[in-house]
DNA sequence: AATGAATGAGCCTTCATTCAT
DNA sequence: TATGAATGAAGGCTCATTCAT
């Protein structure tokens, strides 16, 4: 029994405004998302992501400047998380070579979700040259993750001695590949396939 | 030196326009080819592709029934070199392991060629459903390829027992991501890539 | 005289905004049909109808879906128009004679204005298969009409004994042609016209 | 046993040159006719006429000036036939009643063929203005008979007063219908068709 | 904040026609 | 006479974006 005074008013406050412009922007994205994964971005029009959100095209202004500028909001979403990932590691203990086993698992992870996966199915010539600025430094960000704990393990003895670059290389573009292949619905859930690949892929790399 | 009666006739023979026509599909394709992967297939116009041909838009319809028609002969003469490789692998001696190393230094060398990179930047969603199910089929060759030396390598002793779908997906992601970082600019040859991958691939399958 | 109280809103109502799309909707098919008996179908571009319109192309798909749908809506509002013609006469009294007069009289002034003309004018070919169908059973039913009225005369012996189907094909023909010669500004008017034929065509099949 | 001397040369005398080229025109002609009647004008491309011929599309520029000269000729070779039937009447015998039977029937007949047929179907706005002028001329000289003979019927006496006008609109336009919805399968024939309609078509006129 | 309506820009595709051979 | 190749011209349609309400 909530007295008028505590009663909710349906006059929502700043705040609550806030939050409801925030949480239709989230959504916004993640139709977007979604449907640019299923469809590619240029067979996707406002229009459809409009109606799947149940309003229209021209609303979809409100939130965004432009078709680019969902696009590119639905990458740096998943570059956020790659970097919080990274973060979390890099404050977290351990050796190069543990290090880069979490980084393996966790980006890997990430490319199973639709948030990772845009990643790298997102084609660079979509986004303005500002975005891509900002894109290319944030990759270099998620590299130089890579090849830093690569040349820290060969630094700290758990890796053995090698080419950092190329070793990164063979990572990435094993993890990136993650993306394309796995299922939702498939034999093996993400978490299997990450601690296969953290397996797999360091097994050459390790000194015992 | 040549007399008039051995100069080339201006009058060219069937067999000399059937030559000549083949080689202006080729330009068309390369020529295509290079601007998709440069700005992207849909940022990509015919007028573009004929103007750098000196030609007009409707002449290349004379050759490709549509853009999209050369976007599916683009992907499918890489297929084709792909195709080639494997079956010259596949005729050749040498256990699983050998045969592996073999596939992984041909397929990565194509991955550093345009005609190998569009196998995996072209976009499923550009094609018509016809062709996207010609194209999955031969992507299902090139994978097994790949999976059926590794499980060959595995009878025969040269590899560990492992999965050999996962480790192919492994091989395949490191390879085509070849396509994406490696500069025909950049420090190492493709010859050397290749040759570091095949090393590096397989060291952790090799049974020494 | 109005007060400012009084005075029409600048700012539509709901129902204003529905009637004022609706009066679009007829201006554009009124334009088109106009430009489509002029010039021909083909000889039309959207652009042309457009432009009449003071308005863009594009503008015209808010309206319609397509060029041939604009030109079946054309076909159907002239159906339409004769359809009520027949339902008004058979829901009035009369033997089968004096219907049959009323609906040459109907057709016939029918066909004096585009809304009719464009029934026999326009080409079965521009027509998307489906609209063909909706369109070959609407004919049968005015077919339908004529043919069922000269049976009625015949049976309630206003009308003399005769093959239906070929008096109506005769009727029908004399009827369609008059949208190819009538001209508005001709020596008669279309009610003298429709007034002559609706005794002439029934002279010979009168019982007197 | 042909003897040499009285063997046809393989090398055609000009006359014959002159036949087969004669031959080859028609040839060209009857195959676009069936096609534009078929698909309507602007639906068929010359490479639909030249493939049902097995040459190719820039032969038949050899024998037509152009797309709208063949339909221009289809139409000229239609009228000829009308023209030649109207000649044929006018220098025999009868009353104005019987020639106007005579001329309904060998219209008719007409009508069923596609060379009438294409009198009526193809659009005026396909021709060029010089071919527009032409045919209405020839379209008059057709409308000059039908009331020619009304008149002249009216004159002898063997048809009843009336509007020679109006009635040869009406008998022209159940003529010209026949084209829509004569079938060669139906269960009329041409010739039991045209029977009919002379006489339905008179019966208002004539005296008895 | 949301909508209906309109626009500008652009692109693929078709096809009659021409030309060199 | 016939062909392969190329072109010019044009049109329908799509869609991101804007604007008045």
């Amino acid at each position: 029994m909530s007295s008028p005074a505590t009663r909710i008013s349906p006059f929502p406050t700043p705040e609550r405004r806030r939050r409801e412009r925030s949480a239709k922007r989230e959504a916004i994205l993640d139709t977007a998302l979604a449907l640019f994964l299923e469809q590619g971005y240029h067979h996707v029009t406002l229009n459809q992501v409009a109606e799947r959100l149940h309003i229209t095209k021209p609303a979809l202004y409100n939130y965004f400047a432009g078709k680019t500028e969902i696009l590119f909001a639905c990458w740096m979403a998943g570059f956020e998380h790659a970097a919080a990932g990274i973060e979390r590691i890099a404050a977290g203990p351990g050796d190069g070579l543990t290090r880069l086993r979490a980084l393996i698992r966790a980006y890997g992870l990430l490319m199973t979700t639709p948030r990772g996966r845009c990643l790298i199915r997102f084609d660079d010539n979509d986004f303005t040259p500002e975005q891509r600025d900002r894109i290319s430094g944030c990759k270099k960000q998620v590299d130089a993750a890579f090849r830093g704990w690569i040349a820290a393990g060969i630094e700290d003895g758990s890796i053995r001695p090698c080419d950092p670059k190329m070793a990164a290389f063979m990572i990435g573009g094993a993890l990136n590949w993650i993306g394309q292949w796995h299922r939702d619905d498939g034999p093996m859930s993400p978490e299997a396939v990450v601690e296969d690949f953290a397996e797999r892929l360091t097994t050459g790399l390790a000194t015992r």
